[in-house]
DNA sequence: CTGAAAGCGCTTACAG
DNA sequence: CTGAAAGCGCTTACAG
């Protein structure tokens, strides 16, 4: 591997020529410079990424905490996320550990440029052992923390109105007795998401229960299943997400009950599934694709020390069969 | 941020023996331990990683270049890949764009520990010149490249046997003319997957076409529909992932076809769309989580300039009511 | 316009 | 058992 010094010699100028040539400041004549350029070709040259963070402090690379990107949302927040930062000349580290506190800290010492996490599988001092060390932290929020450092940045999806939105069109459609099928683990204290408190909340007055720790297809389809058997009353289902929504309607296929008529099914982040799926699904629109961009764009923004405002996200529902009965069969398929 | 010379103050020892301390290796005594240690956590110290990356030649981060997470076949496998990765210490960088050099040279340039690459969004050159750098590449071959540098690792995909298969089992479902969705574009030269070769190859003896550069639901969707219009005798549709397939079977109810004995459906990756559709879709289990441990596997081994051997991967063909007509109703779930 | 020099935070052979 | 010193490949204020 050529370096800086390999470059000098071949050109014939000192190492630090080379440097303000590759990085356009500092006065290098245009002789120089091609004999400079001639050499970095000829030596197929790249100046060594670790050695200039070292020096300027700061490495271009930003840390992605995503605890499961074969969840369609993340997939595609990270994904926009990505190419936005390769476009701003950043890199993106990525880790779906996000458990283990070593590690973090790990990933966090590659004198990273800021940290992007979503909270619902990591606690708060994590977070604020982060921000404390002056990197910039943005947070997409799922858990209420009041104790977070007032230094990261959230991202807050309004899960509140949404899930009062999504249990009033179900009592429309005649649902008495509603399940919710929450990603997040009831054991552990503090670890509520905020979608289940907010499902909670909504179905005051309704009778309700909730299934928790289950986010995979198949883990919906068997937990139907069972809750099903133990209470034959449940009459609507909302899902975490789109794929367990999915799952849920093969068992309700499995259980000989028509959709909507004998169960209403509805599922989150709007994915393909939801809309090509037969019938198609009522899900919730959360956008990940320009979460992805905004939280990137935050980054950058804390970055330059800039005050960056929380942002908040207003999801939307898209009604499709799963929920309500369409007199005239039509496609229902967004953009 | 804390760094060794401040704990080695605090700890009234030199900084190098708070570098052997932390290593565990060179000696110190206990007591001097007992105090660097005390230090270690009173400053909530971590060693800076780009300084050590710098110092031992090696970042002990890995780059995977995958086109597209949003697709569950690499979302799977990247995270597989990256939970290997940690377990063993090792981070990895995670870029989607693939088809840009300076980008490619600039992820390389963080003194890397591997590089793992899809090929079918790259050209030979590109893999080449990391290899030239003398750092491990394991490419997950897609593209059969005859002039690739001989240091890279491969693992190849037995598509050739499988389209015989799908192909074989049409043909036993009654098929005259079979479509296939590539996910590839036919533009490119020397840009043909295995997928699309194998295909084309496995149905000389019977009438078919390929659709290129459909890679999303929406497009089967699309797609097949015109498809169909051009040519009402496409009996067969052999989709490059199950997403597509997914669009191509809401095509086909859009179009009053009745599946599979109107249309026949297959689909890739076996993901839990295909599992759990309604008709399920008969889909190729390619087991790309194990993929993705394997490929840190190699990655590893190939740190340790351990020979490694190119491995060899044979999906498996799931057969499910998209494809053939199974009397008695059963629920084609796969574990 | 150009180069010598200090320093980023580490590791490690070497001398004591 | 411990520490002074060289060096990894850069950037950049400073002197010429």
């Amino acid at each position: 591997m050529a370096s800086r010094k390999d470059v000098a010699e071949l050109a014939g100028v000192s190492p630090a020529s080379v440097s303000y040539y590759i990085n356009q400041n500092g006065y290098v004549s245009k002789e120089a410079g091609e004999k400079i350029q001639f050499a970095v070709d000829k030596l197929n040259y790249t100046p060594n990424a670790i050695a200039r963070s070292l020096r300027i402090k700061d490495s271009k690379q930003f840390v992605f905490f995503c605890n499961d990107i074969r969840n369609p949302f993340y997939s595609q927040l990270v994904h926009r996320a990505t190419k936005v930062a390769t476009e701003k000349d950043y890199t993106v580290l990525f880790s779906p550990v996000v458990d283990n506190e070593e590690h973090i800290k790990k990933m966090v010492s590659f004198q990273v440029s800021g940290v992007f996490a979503s909270n619902n599988h990591m606690n708060v001092n994590q977070i604020n052992n982060i921000a404390k060390r002056d990197i910039p932290v943005v947070l997409l929020r799922d858990i209420d923390w009041p104790d977070l450092d007032e230094s990261v940045s959230q991202i807050k999806v309004l899960f509140a109105s949404i899930m009062e939105e999504i249990v009033e069109h179900l009592k429309e459609e005649g649902a008495k007795n509603i399940c919710y099928i929450a990603s997040c683990s009831s054991l552990n204290i503090g670890k509520i998401d905020s979608k289940t408190t907010a499902f909670i909340k909504a179905s005051k007055d309704i009778k309700h229960s909730v299934l928790h720790n289950i986010s995979a297809t198949a883990d919906g389809y068997n937990s139907f299943l069972e809750a099903f058997k133990e209470d034959p009353s449940i009459d609507s289902v909302v899902c975490t997400n789109d794929g367990v929504a999915l799952g849920v309607l093969k068992a309700a296929e499995k259980l000989n009950l028509s959709v909507p008529e004998d169960i209403k099914i509805i599922g989150f982040d709007n994915s393909s599934i939801s809309q090509y799926s037969n019938p198609p699904i009522t899900s919730v629109d959360i956008n990940s694709d320009e979460i992805g961009k905004i939280a990137v764009d935050m980054l950058l923004s804390k970055t330059k020390k800039e005050t960056v405002e929380d942002v908040i996200i207003k999801p939307k529902l898209i009604i499709r069969r799963s929920s309500k009965k369409i007199k005239h069969f039509y496609m229902e398929i967004t953009k």
